[in-house]
DNA sequence: CTAGTTATGAAGTGAACACTTCAAAATATA
DNA sequence: TATATTTTGAAGTGTTCACTTCATAACTAG
């Protein structure tokens, strides 16, 4: 009934997607958005309302699409040890901030924090992903405990230990550490929360 | 035989670290730097060259005052053990990144990497500073591995692991996780690098 | 007191920023 | 083909940015 867009709107997102997770909210101005998309800047406030609503549908996309697969470990339980579990999701996750063609580290870690303006809501929206990540490892650790596994901390530290490690990785791998180190990062710190864990 | 500043240029530098500490180096405005010193922009820039230049002297104030103290440690073998080593050493950090009337987590970790503009020098300072912890703390784990201690993995990979720890822990403190928090955090972390750290 | 030197405040520079305005263009339906 | 609806490009908004210019103020050495 109407004009069409030129761009589809998962392409426009997955565009700026590529923009906010390489140089971060702050770094990425409406004009590199719309020359990386190919909309002039009327267009994409036409379409998306604001630089901030845009952000949020692009770390929208980023949950879905790359940190998805990882994240829906998180969810499921599936009867597997402490140590796996917590291996496979940190692996997982340090495969995604290393994978050639896409940018180094975590959108979301990246992104938000200190990319984002602090008073604004892309920061919170980051916080928000990350107080639920803590979250849900933090009772998947109560399970396993429940389980009978013998932790090496209370669940709550467990989970602040990982999160940091994960926030801490994510630096790292922005900054140019190698695939190969990182997995022997978080494999010592998948080991670290079970007791046996390292031999 | 000229006429004096009104501001000492210690008194400058250690306002200077503070507003960048607390807000990165981009949120940092001359005119914000101009307010929380109490010199015009002339003065600033007559006494510090550049925005740059005075970052660089804000950074070399923190190294020196705040983390000094605990940065000591790493350079000095006093022959302890590498689980107290490491404990103390993270433990140092947690407490200045969380210490009332500072700005949380770590000047250095917020300021530099995202916080800065990635094509100037103030993010090269910084990735520098990192890759001295980085090589100061794989040269400790040696030296603990040659005295005959039984490391949980490399030196290479402890020694990133440390960092990234320390990178996590430094988000989450300014994110509002406590000290008390924080500390089991990385007395877990300590405790991992060690075969018997955790009984 | 004077001359030489540096620091300072007020004002201004051009560039980049997020965002807007609006007439023209492109479609679907009628 | 005519019309209603939406997208688009070009141009422009006011604000903030790092940084500069320059006349003047404040000092010291002679």
């Amino acid at each position: 009934m109407s004009r069409p867009r030129s761009i589809p709107e998962d392409v426009a997102v997955e565009r700026a997607l590529l923009l906010f997770w390489e140089h971060g909210y702050d770094r990425t101005s409406i004009a590199d958005l719309s020359e990386a998309i190919g909309l002039g800047p009327s267009s994409i406030y036409n379409a998306f309302g604001s630089k901030e609503d845009l952000f949020r549908r692009a770390i929208g996309r980023y949950v879905e699409t790359y940190a998805g697969a990882t994240m829906k470990k998180l969810a499921s339980d599936d009867g597997e040890e402490a140590v796996e579990f917590v291996r496979k999701l940190m692996r997982g996750l340090v495969k995604l901030y290393t994978t050639k063609g896409l940018p180094t580290g975590c959108a979301i870690f990246q992104s938000g924090g200190s990319g984002a303006p602090s008073d604004s809501q892309a920061c919170a929206i980051t916080q928000q992903i990350n107080g639920g990540l803590e979250q849900a490892l933090r009772q998947r650790f109560r399970a396993f405990a429940d389980r009978g596994e013998e932790l090496t901390a209370s669940p709550r530290t467990l989970a602040q230990f990982i999160v940091g490690v994960l926030r801490g990785v994510s630096q790292l791998a922005s900054d140019g550490a190698s695939r190969a180190d990182l997995m022997k990062v978080v494999d010592h710190a998948a080991k670290s929360c079970v007791v046996g864990g390292q031999p």
